[in-house]
DNA sequence: ATGAAAGCGCTAACAG
DNA sequence: CTGTTAGCGCTTTCAT
């Protein structure tokens, strides 16, 4: 930075100025700035300014993984909206673990990131303590507090109620005819959530029968039909499958129409997402449509906010869901 | 940082050691840092830590968006490569769009990231200057140099050829018997590639016609649907379609499906990127593998054996690709 | 094994 | 509109 101020004759600050407020440099100055930065192949050290400033223009976030479209899409569109106002993402993978959310909470916050974003509300206490106390804005996404055993927020939200969300797949099944239910899901923290819902929602109802299996992330498409073959071998009569995500859905699907069994005369089922191929299928999927796009966009419009210094007008929102009945239930 | 040395009766650095290479402190000292660490909340700033040391511990990976599971889940194995070894991710997406990668370059390069993933070799001959004089790692990703036409890579490099790709989907169909051929893809630099081969290797078998579609990103499920109708209506004789990606296939075989024209005898349907979703279907869809775990890791871990300052024994890695061939074609 | 001194490359605050 | 001064919070020598 010194080389370019000696070549366009002028100090350190005004370099600096030309580069971060243009405005505040006169014409003549900034163009003999940007020339000798051009000339010599300048590249400003952000870290530098980083440091200096107290700002790093990166936001962070945290996600179980990238290879759930649900969640690649909404990290696609908080990414996208935090670029255009020049914020960088720096990325963390929990692999649904706890321990490694918080390694990687520590990490950003050692990198003093402007901002972070974190997926889910089932944060230690610790962990959410430690988030207030380092001043930094925080959004939750991915949940909304529903049952008085959730945890307070931690700063703003943006998600939805995992727990309605197995109640209302209960209640579409149910109110389907459907007796006996089978929930197949992802053994993980908002599946889980799903399945209290749905649960408490077929309790409430009388209905006769609820089977659960809870797989270990990460799960493929195919293991939906081996358990819904356990399932069928048991005889236990159930007629219903809620899924608790689209790629088990859709894959469920297919093993129901290479087997012959008619959905959803014989079987029924629901899915959780409403990927874009599952859209198509034909039997069409009845799933649980997110917003998720709309979620990585609100979550980053929330950041930016706070980092501009506006006052935020509804910090948690929750942005609901809705069922999307196509043929398969 | 002050503190803790003067709660802990040391002196700067020797905190600063306890933290980055405990085994050059004595046991008992260390054991008071630590405490001192712990008690008064001490979160170590990295970011002075990297102006310091002129190292990030951050690299960075462009993708055109991770809104395509294909490149979603290359960064997700990217990402927990470069996790093991305590490096970071910084996310940008090029939204297929050269400018846009050509910036994020100099934001990434500004940020002083200590490697860099790239998508495609198609970069500017100016951008490829500047990042072999930044003297950072790069590796390219998703393609392989074949056709002369094509630049010279930046650094390191881990992809297949699509243009071989392209020829080996043409290869298949025609030697399916079919010789009225589609191409349907979305409108981007490796997909025209595709194309490039595809219409080569049709050449050169004498085949009839080669009906090409392309698309601008984002395509969507239903594009190819869409597409087939036109040509079917234009009476052209086609009865293989080569789809350029996964979604649009399995989309393009559901149509099918849907308006009951027999897959492959009235239609041969073909994609690319074999999704975790396309491997149920029924009929299989046949496909073009690319192992792209594997493409995220081995990216990965070129940059880390770079930035050890191990010598490299493959800095260029063809990865290939493999034709599935299951009931669609 | 530990410490003192000297920066890393920039921006903030103030002055003119 | 421009410049001077003083750090930001670490790590890197080089000593001891």
């Amino acid at each position: 930075m010194s080389d370019v101020a000696h070549t366009a004759g002028v100090s350190l600050v005004t370099v600096s100025r030309a580069i971060n407020t243009p405005d505040k440099v006169s014409p003549e100055t900034l163009q003999r700035v940007r020339q000798a930065i051009r000339h010599l192949g300048y590249v400003p050290n952000l870290t530098a300014g980083s440091l200096a400033s107290s700002r790093s223009n990166i936001v962070a976030a945290i996600v179980p993984t990238l290879s759930n479209l649900v969640f690649s899409e909404t990290v696609d569109a908080l990414a996208a909206t935090l670029a255009h106002s020049g914020y960088q993402l720096l990325l963390g993978q929990s692999a649904y673990s706890a321990d490694e959310e918080a390694a990687l909470v520590d990490a950003f916050l050692g990198r003093r990131v402007d901002g972070l974003v974190l997926t889910g509300l089932s944060q230690s206490a610790a962990l959410r303590a430690k988030l207030r106390r380092s001043g930094i804005p925080v959004v939750q996404t991915w949940d909304f507090p529903s049952s008085p055993n959730q945890n307070d927020p931690i700063d703003m939200l943006v998600g939805f109620s995992n727990i309605e969300v197995g109640r209302a797949a209960a209640r579409h099944l149910l109110s389907r005819g459907h007796a006996r239910l089978a929930f197949i899901g992802s053994d993980e923290e908002r599946s889980r959530l799903r399945l209290s819902g749905f649960e408490a929602e077929a309790r409430e109802q009388d209905a006769q029968a609820v089977e659960v299996s809870l797989i270990p992330p990460p799960v493929s498409v195919n293991d939906a039909g081996r358990i819904l073959e356990g399932i069928l071998a048991r005889n236990t009569g159930v007629s219903a499958v809620f899924c608790n995500n689209d790629l088990l859905a859709t894959g469920l699907l297919f093993t129901c129409l290479k087997n012959g069994w008619p959905v959803p005369d014989r079987m029924a089922v629901m899915g959780f997402g409403d990927l874009p191929l599952s859209r198509a299928t034909s039997p069409g999927l009845s799933t649980i449509r997110i917003h998720h796009t709309e979620l990585g966009k609100r979550a980053g419009k929330l950041l930016l906010s706070r980092l501009s210094g506006k006052s935020i007008a509804r910090p948690r929102q929750n942005i609901g869901f809705r069922i999307m009945q196509r043929s398969s239930t």
